[in-house]
DNA sequence: AGAAAAACTTACGATATCTTAAGAATGAAA
DNA sequence: TTTCATTCTTAAGATATCGTAAGTTTTTCT
């Protein structure tokens, strides 16, 4: 069942996909790797805890969330299959997190620790382009993101998720797919209704 | 009235708060360095452009904002002295941006281009680290503004912009603070009125 | 200083979104 | 299959925010 020789390919896989590198090039990498099985509800981050490893979806589905200071759940972050998830606010200043990183399906990550992520920058510098562009991306997403905060109403700010992302909105409850929207999930069962009609 | 030379040692100086590097490598990166004067209103950046310099502002006030469908503005950065200020969606992507950048009070740019950013780049290589400092800063404030959209109401996130940015409220008319919370200025006006007495 | 433009305020009716509470549907576990 | 827990829906009243329009104040330009 768990054949963690397949998470791997699949990590070396999805980073071929953007950068090149050789067979031994290949071994120093795989070397570095950590493989983590979470079960459904569990968490591999949780408030106070540093984040020190980059974390890479294999199976299943992630959500970064946060409590608020009413502990209204606000959710972050989404992922799936080949999405990378963490809170890059403690992985880059390392300091504490306030986030929570938690399966929604039971889920196999890829990590790297920060300590060999650095190591391993020197001896294979592609590397070092791949998170590059991997926070570019990010960046690029939040920006989006901003924008689409200060201008849509709660309908449309759903619709383009459905658009954006057709394949989440199954997998994720949608109380989830709501408070990462920044609404109630009765609001979003309402907005459902009203226009599905 | 305008003297060149103190706005590039001003830019020297901001760089060696963070980096250090010797005579010759300065006078290097100062050989990149362009000057660039704006009046009031006059922009750097207007949408369809690609922006092809980072900008540091030296002297003034900056806006980076962009009209939505309903030709509302929306604000998504402000900027006064010793800030970055750039559509970094345009600048990583190279692809046409949808922003005015934007002098509220006459200002002072010192820019460099990215293709001598670049070279500096490899011939100065503690400026990589410089600017992807900058780029981790950027993203952890988009995110921390990411956060206030979700959980907090209006007159908090005037509060927290006030707490956060004491100098900024008297630098910019309170309308593009408005657009920068995702507010109406009437609306801001009317919460200044309700929670002044 | 005076005129024109820009920014700010006020007030009120219209909409959007939330809160609460209860019930219905779905999924998980025994 | 029954039971329990989780998620989703519905509805009604409360609150937040907006749109509009008009009037005031402040700034800019000549």
């Amino acid at each position: 069942m768990e054949e963690p020789n397949e998470y791997l390919n699949q990590f070396i896989q999805h980073l071929k996909e953007t950068i090149a590198f050789n067979e031994s090039e290949e071994e120093l990498i795989v070397s570095c790797l950590e493989i983590k099985y979470l079960k459904k509800k569990e968490s591999v981050l949780e408030p106070g805890e540093v984040s020190n490893h980059m974390r890479y979806i294999a199976k299943g589905s992630m959500r970064v969330y946060h409590l608020d200071e009413n502990t209204q759940e606000q959710t972050l972050q989404l992922g799936v299959e080949n999405w990378w998830v963490n809170d890059l606010y403690s992985y880059l200043s390392e300091r504490p997190s306030r986030m929570f990183i938690q399966a929604i399906e039971s889920a196999v990550l890829v990590q790297i620790s920060k300590s060999k992520l650095e190591i391993l920058f020197v001896k294979v510098p592609q590397l070092s382009n791949f998170f590059r562009l991997k926070m570019q991306k990010a960046y690029v997403v939040l920006q989006e993101r901003t924008m689409e905060n200060l201008s849509l109403d709660s309908f449309e700010k759903y619709e383009k998720f459905r658009k954006d992302h057709r394949n989440l909105e199954q997998r994720f409850p949608q109380y989830i797919i709501a408070s990462y929207l920044g609404m109630t999930p009765e609001f979003l069962s309402y907005l459902r209704k009203k226009h599905s009609s």
